[in-house]
DNA sequence: CAAATTTCCTAAACTAGATCATTTTTAACC
DNA sequence: GGTTAAAAATGATCTAGTTTAGGAAATTTG
């Protein structure tokens, strides 16, 4: 098939995805939804590749059509603690940065080579403006987003490290298969040598 | 002066304080103002009174005109945790139950005679129904919540019992004069005799 | 204002999880 | 494909924070 052919019909495909993804949470016609997806970008990143580094203010809200993100902050002692995950059909950034437009904290970092849609600021601030629908849909968005983060206070404050790692993977299996140990260990705040035991705590109990 | 003219006008004062907090974020025509103070219903509460219970789906966000909350999960040992506090000008529901309208896990009680403003979920939707700047306006407390709760997770990941503590004084003095020890130990993840342990640290320190 | 209840303090014993140091395994890359 | 680097495992030691138990203050309520 003819290379440039190519490329515009896995834009269209890629495109229908986040088009999906808000026909979940709001009705759109086909003009609505055209509006949406043609403000997004995609966007090739290769692993290792940063998308989001402190200090500068967060540009874009990303989408993750494939591959795998880890966002995390280095504390003054140089230890990093995981603040999120992002893989197939999530989203990622440093919220803080973006919503407040102020300079990120974080780090965001390709675990895998990823491609992204990527929305920028403004981009979205007229998309909420102009009409009703969109600005529907990140409010849904920033709800969904503030009962999972309680959710995970809730369970930083009532479970230990051991419990904590059991829920993850009952509730994540398909991104603790795809995430370094150490990345899963400091999100779930413990060390990676105390994950590595209780694996194989339980690894021995089953054999 | 004549005691219904007294609740009358209260309640006005009452209303302008939520009209006063929307205004914050976005603008209002005084009808629009109107529209929504009217969609409020000022309840008293108790002190030890309580306004969320678990099981029940929560009916009402509410803002709190004076007084004091503190919400909390009891987990199977009977351990609890403390979720959030608010003192006057903050929100506070079980934030899971009410935007998912499924039942509560927490409790949410009164630390003090404390006087509210409910808004009922119909009444938050037909709001936000019918006038985009409502939209915008519950969109944008979504999101500052979902800053503020990611926020707390990077500092229960990062920081250590003390420095959480040392934090938390720093950014709200005003709660700490007014909770119960044992539920401010209990919001920073530690047991009442360690944060019993560092307060008299620092005092010894001092003297 | 006195009794009852709740909250807070102190201190010793204990443990979940961290730190440190070394080895083994896995993955990256010329 | 062989070398080098990064990640995971393992063991020994340590410590921040918990648990348990008691008593002292402070609040609530009759």
């Amino acid at each position: 098939m003819h290379h440039t052919l190519q490329l515009y019909l896995n834009k269209m495909i890629n495109n229908n995805k986040i088009v999906e993804y808000i026909r979940r949470s709001v009705s759109l016609t086909d003009e609505e939804a055209e509006t949406f997806s043609v403000a997004f970008k995609e966007v090739k990143i290769k692993k290792r590749q940063f998308i989001v580094q402190p200090n500068f203010v967060v540009k874009n809200r990303n989408y993750v059509l494939d591959g795998a993100f880890r966002a995390y902050v280095v504390d003054d002692n140089g230890q990093d603690s995981t603040i999120a995950f992002a893989i197939e059909d999530w989203w990622i950034t440093d919220y803080n940065s973006y919503i407040l437009q102020k300079p990120a904290t974080m780090f965001v970092v390709a675990l895998e080579d990823s491609i992204i849609l990527e929305i920028s600021y403004e981009k979205e601030q007229a998309l909420k403006n102009e009409n009703h629908k969109f600005e529907t849909f990140f409010r849904i968005r920033a709800e969904r987003t503030a009962a999972f983060m309680q959710q995970r206070i809730i369970s930083n404050l009532t479970q230990s490290a051991e419990e904590r790692y059991q829920d993850f993977i009952s509730k994540y299996p398909q991104i603790v298969q795809r995430v370094p140990q150490y990345a899963l260990a400091s999100y779930l705040g413990m060390t990676t040598e105390f994950l590595s035991r209780i694996r194989n705590k339980k690894a021995n109990k089953n054999s």
